[in-house]
DNA sequence: TATATTAATGCAACTAAGTTGCAAATATAC
DNA sequence: GTATATTTGCAACTTAGTTGCATTAATATA
């Protein structure tokens, strides 16, 4: 899994990923390189810089799929498990860097979690 | 908003939440009732009850909606802001009764967060 | 550098969750 | 019992995401 080629349409997705150091969503992004990356491509491309630990990939609400660059992940161990914000007013996601402490389940095998945060971000409080 | 007429297909749904005390998934419930109420009608009873305040929804993995019952929500004052919790192997889902605490941050204004912790549920531990 | 090999792409058609408009049915208030 | 307003069913639609397959483009090898 997760045999990466430099191809064009690749470039072209992680140049966004460095160009705004935030998430991006794949509506968004297939949008975006409409007249340049067929959207079966552009999911494609998603998918295995995701398998690759590239990008890491979370739902915003109404279960649309976000994708924001990784830090510290490798290809087996996704230990990047950061909360993100979510703008109620711009729509806009931030991941945090904080740690979310997950409670103590007994008798449950937890194995990640995933959290979103809503609310007013620090352009929009303004 | 939230007029609730104690309609049949209202009936239905709620037992079905009194029935087990757990989360159904909206593609759950409108398959188990798709001889007896239409669709279109489980959507919007759904939408219904959580404007009342009698349920409440959130997003399973796959950015599929699920809904439980509410315990100490108003129409007006949902603060029944609990983890959920999926479990990786059978797919059910639990509201958890833990509080989760939203980190201190600054310059912004926190309004709500969705926590979806995943695993092994106690059923699928053994 | 040319060629073989394998991964990546584009396209079109599809799936599935959820929504909308409207006419008909059914609760509730009077 | 009747009027009024809510709720329902239906069919058609929207949108995110997927699949199969033939073509194209990277990389490895000679």
């Amino acid at each position: 899994m997760g045999v990466v080629r430099k191809t064009q349409s690749v470039s072209l997705v992680l140049d966004a990923f460095n160009a705004e150091n935030k998430a991006i969503s794949v509506i968004d992004l297939v949008e975006r390189f409409s007249d340049k990356i067929n959207k079966t491509t552009v999911y494609r491309v998603l998918d295995r810089l995701e398998d690759d630990g590239v990008l890491h990939s979370f739902l915003g609400v109404n279960g649309i799929k976000w994708y924001a660059p990784c830090k510290g992940c490798s290809e087996h161990k996704h230990t990047d498990v950061h909360p993100h914000f979510q703008c109620t007013d711009c729509g806009k996601i931030d991941c945090l860097n904080v740690d979310i402490t997950i409670p103590n389940l007994p008798n449950r095998e937890v194995a990640g979690a995933q959290v979103l945060i809503q609310g007013k971000c620090e352009a929009c409080c303004n």
